[in-house]
DNA sequence: GGGGTCATGTAATAGGTTACATGATTCT
DNA sequence: AGAATCATGTAACCTATTACATGACCCC
């Protein structure tokens, strides 16, 4: 479905998302995007930007209002939002609340293959990955705690928020993953070291 | 980091994986990843394995052993694992175990922009939401039972129920948030309408 | 006044997806 | 025997990332 839409980069809503507000030139777009930190959010590169800019004007989402020039600076394109850009950045916005995409996260990759590795290997990398995992939760906390120390409301930190709910479930799977592994009554190390090597897992049935 | 690796299209760490276990040719690796169920891992298409596997040979990860032919099908080019290849799998793989990666969920990029929609609108797709994501876990844990049914070891399901975690802790985040919203006490419905439509988000500082 | 870095954009390259092509097998 | 599907791959087309380019402003 979402693959439908003629401009499909996740960037190209954040760039509907400011120009909503106001008409920009790109490279201020790409200053306010810095700013405002949404790069922790949205993929974002400068190359990209413009890249998604054309898509964009080219779908008639936006129209190029002047070009302008401050001092002796390039001249800069503002682009403004159209009607249908507008729709648009509501249509998709909903349909990314709405509808869960099924996604591939590198983990997950990961952890379909892991049998091909020692056991005693991948007890000792995924305790790496508790020491990184929890860096990074201590990182997102503290970013939340000092913006709203700022008076920013709540609400302009959800992403945030769910970030840490996702980092926290993930901790605990880890922890549990590691404790199935290496529990010496049931640990499942023993059989998975033995059949290591000369087998490949077994395939799975479609549902 | 992971931007140096030669190849970094995750369907490489598939192939990879397979060819460790015997030669294949690239539409035996294209059947056996459908078989055994990896497309829900890793994201998968037709030409992209092609694509993937040229780069590996170019990489020096894998080798042509042989052209055979078997009836009067098409000839077909078999592939084998170098020692390379060995090496960059098992690297990679610990990598992807031992480091989590930053990536951008499409909810996140979502609620990064929220603010945007009306309060009211906001609850209705949450609560859609909601409902997919009970399918989704339901299809899941069904997946996960009839295969442990099948007598396949939990190992080879990790994946599944690291992903069925996660959607458990995505639910809770909505569920809470959707109380955020409406609470009559401190619902942050009235505030949130009121401010919308005018002003955009307030930057945010970097930490 | 020369060395950074800001501002602004284009061009070259690489990566990935979709569409096309074609002989073989199987089904009706 | 014709239709559908499998098996196998190539080519064309988009998308995205990196590299390059260039004038202005700012600092010492």
């Amino acid at each position: 479905m979402t693959q439908k839409r003629k401009v499909s980069n996740l960037l190209a809503l954040a760039v509907l998302s400011y120009l909503s507000q106001q008409p920009m030139h790109p490279y201020e777009l790409s200053r306010t995007l810095r700013e405002h930190g949404d790069e922790r959010s949205i993929k974002f590169n400068h190359g990209s930007l413009y890249m998604v800019v054309g898509q964009l004007a080219k779908a008639g989402y936006i129209t190029e209002v002047e070009t302008s020039r401050a001092g002796q600076r390039p001249e800069r394109t503002v682009y403004a939002l159209t009607d249908e850009g507008r729709a648009e950045f509501r249509g998709w916005l909903a349909e990314l609340v709405a509808e869960p995409q099924h996604e591939y996260p590198h983990f997950v990759a990961a952890l379909s293959l892991i049998a091909a590795l020692p056991p005693g290997e991948v007890v000792h990398l995924l305790r790496h990955r508790l020491g990184r995992l929890a860096a990074e939760r201590a990182e997102i906390r503290g970013l939340i705690d000092t913006t709203l120390a700022q008076g920013v409301p709540e609400l302009f930190l959800v992403e945030e928020e769910y970030r840490l709910v996702l980092l926290d479930a993930e901790i605990s799977f880890v922890e549990e993953f590691i404790r199935k592994i290496t529990d010496p009554e049931t640990g499942w190390g023993p059989a998975w070291a033995q059949f290591h090597g000369q087998t490949g897992p077994p395939p799975k049935e479609e549902t």
